[in-house]
DNA sequence: AATGCCGGGAT
DNA sequence: ATCCCGGCATT
């Protein structure tokens, strides 16, 4: 199975043409006569991947990982204080809204639609195959550091923004957005956030590009008056707790001094904040237990990496708001078909592929196996 | 040409 | 759901 690698530097120079299959290449290394020979003996055999790389690598890198578990902002699932303080939000604007259209109705009560569905899809890179015959994990190990990232992400960012957005709400015309994504029916008061929530959460599109194609027009529709829609988004609401109408604000949020350069600065990062305690640890460890090239490239790359990520950071500031919004009203025809999807502008982060090579097929993320979008190298 | 990955097929 | 690949956009 793993016996490869070892033969790689090859008794002399006779390198058989093994891998030169195309194809699949992890499959044809089975047999491998290792011929021990005894006289000469290469350098090859010390520097062998397999030993137990997950023990050395433990030390090191499991030093960094727990502490910082505990260490960091507890923002986990299971608080829920966000998405719980957006529900706030909406029920305030709807409680606005309702009051401001006509003092009737309302009814409002405890909201129970979860907010945001697209927060899972984390994981899959952790997990390893039992099948792998338990030889040279350190793949498994790399990975972990960059997992434990995921609770919180597109939201924060969003948040931050929804802060300003909800605050102009007031003046506005008591308009809603609903977002008719897939299963997100997330509600807004304002079509530039929500402009925005569809750009970043479901077009995948950053904060940087403010000029939209009207693409996230497809995507949202405006509930006005109309109390029916709403409360059919709201459905599973509890009468139970007519008091918790207006909430006393926002529980959390610290305005005070993310005001500048922080936010900025994390918004186009939006998919990881952990990455603040540990600088981009995604490119890093892969060229850890990288062969032997793999400090020249991991430099190069982490270098690369870094500058264009910091210039991406430049220019997000460019962030202006064209105060247009000329209350579409009408969504055309919820597309049959999504319209022609905006193809990723292409990470320009390094992935398994060009990581670990074609051959290493078996080191590389399922996705990427599958031809799909990487997730252990996410841009 | 190599790479990344969407869309869709097979199981 | 999982796995795979054709084919296309991008580099």
């Amino acid at each position: 199975m793993e016996a490869e690698r070892p033969p790689a530097s090859g008794s002399g120079c006779g390198r058989p043409p093994l891998r030169t299959a195309g194809r699949d290449p992890a499959t044809a290394p089975v047999s491998v006569p290792a011929p021990p020979q005894g006289p000469a003996v290469e350098f090859a055999l010390p520097q062998e991947p397999e030993p137990r790389a997950a023990d050395l690598g433990a030390p090191g890198a499991g030093a960094a990982g727990p502490p910082t578990l505990s260490a960091h902002i507890p923002v986990p699932a299971h608080r829920t204080p966000p998405g719980k303080a957006r529900l706030d939000e909406v029920m305030a604007a709807t409680a606005l809204t309702s009051l401001s259209t006509s003092p009737l109705l309302l009814g409002a009560p405890g909201v129970t639609f979860s907010t945001e569905p697209c927060l899972e899809p984390w994981r899959e890179a952790p997990v390893q195959p039992p099948g792998s015959g338990g030889s040279w994990d350190p793949a498994s190990d790399q990975s972990s550091p960059s997992t434990p990232s995921p609770p919180l992400p597109p939201e924060a960012a969003h948040f931050l923004f929804g802060e300003s957005t909800l605050r102009k709400r007031k003046s506005s015309l008591q308009g809603l957005f609903q977002c008719l994504w897939k299963r997100c029916g997330k509600v807004l008061s304002s079509a530039s956030g929500m402009q925005r929530h569809i750009r970043l959460v479901h077009l995948g599109r950053q904060a940087e590009l403010e000029q939209s194609d009207g693409e996230e027009d497809f995507y949202y529709t405006e509930l006005d008056s109309g109390m029916d829609s709403l409360t059919d988004g709201l459905s599973g609401l509890t009468p139970g707790s007519p008091t918790a109408l207006v909430p006393p604000a926002f529980p959390r949020l610290e305005p005070p001094e993310p005001l500048a350069l922080p936010s900025l600065l994390r918004l186009p990062a939006l998919p990881l904040p952990p990455v603040l305690s540990t600088t981009s640890p995604s490119q890093v460890c892969p060229s850890d237990h990288a062969h032997q090239v793999g400090e020249v490239t991991g430099g190069s790359q982490g270098a690369r990496g870094h500058s264009s990520a910091s210039s991406q950071g430049c220019l997000a500031p460019v962030r202006l708001e064209p105060q247009t919004t000329p209350v579409r009203a009408c969504v055309p025809a919820l597309p049959a078909k999504p319209s022609a999807n905006p193809r990723k502008p292409r990470g320009d982060a390094k992935k398994c592929r060009k990581v670990y090579g074609m051959d290493h097929r078996d080191l590389w993320c399922t996705a990427c196996r599958w031809k799909k979008a990487c997730q252990r190298f996410l841009d």
